[in-house]
DNA sequence: ACAATTAATCAAAAATATTTGATGAAAAGG
DNA sequence: CCTTTTCATCAAATATTTTTGATTAATTGT
């Protein structure tokens, strides 16, 4: 007989899928630099953040990519520009008050 | 001329360090799912917790010890038995009261 | 039309993290 | 004592993530 397996453990099972990804994208000094950078800034476009951090532009673009898709960023496109900014509401269902100077905008 | 770097950059970077390792121990489903027990239970030993989520004595203490480093969960050891808990105060200065449920105890 | 700029993507190399099974140390219980 | 249980650690194998440099496509300015 098969092994089975109670629904709301596999919800559960997805929600932890969808948290290690979030997590994931928070786990890296670089990203989290970016962030903290994209909190004070309203919005900025590849090439000036790649020499606020002195980045090389496919390096970041790799980075931004790993933050867009966990959805803790926002992209918006005009002309060959691509600008970049935080996604308040994802980062504050995340993150505790106490991190708000850091990563959560509108707070301090 | 040696590159010099302002002294609030240089702590700056050590906070994302060390916001990296706590973040990278969060960014695993199995470290989820062992967070998520460990915040309704009080204390689990390490024999009790292997049951609970079917894996392997070797690679749970591998996992356990990636909290411990992180300070996200606390070992207190009696006799042959090591006993985990939650630490709640760390846990609660990372995350979101959104995510009380799953991970933060005393919440709901 | 042409050259320059912006940024995403790709494949290969390098670096890290995880899994596995085995071993060892410490304590418990007969 | 001797056997069993509990759990940490180790080295090797595997898997995943990150870095690098090159290429591509779209757009801009001349």
């Amino acid at each position: 007989m098969e092994k089975t397996i109670p629904l709301t453990d596999v919800s559960l099972q997805d929600t932890f899928a969808a948290y290690e990804q979030k997590f994931k994208a928070l786990a890296d000094q670089k990203r989290l630099q970016i962030l903290n950078l994209l909190c004070q800034q309203e919005s900025i476009c590849v090439c000036d953040l790649a020499d606020m951090i002195d980045m090389q532009q496919s390096k970041l673009s790799y980075h931004l990519k790993i933050l867009l898709d966990a959805d803790l960023i926002l992209k918006e496109t005009k002309g060959t520009w691509s600008y970049y900014t935080i996604n308040q509401k994802e980062i504050n269902h995340l993150l505790s008050p106490e991190l708000c100077c850091l990563f959560r905008p509108t707070c301090c």
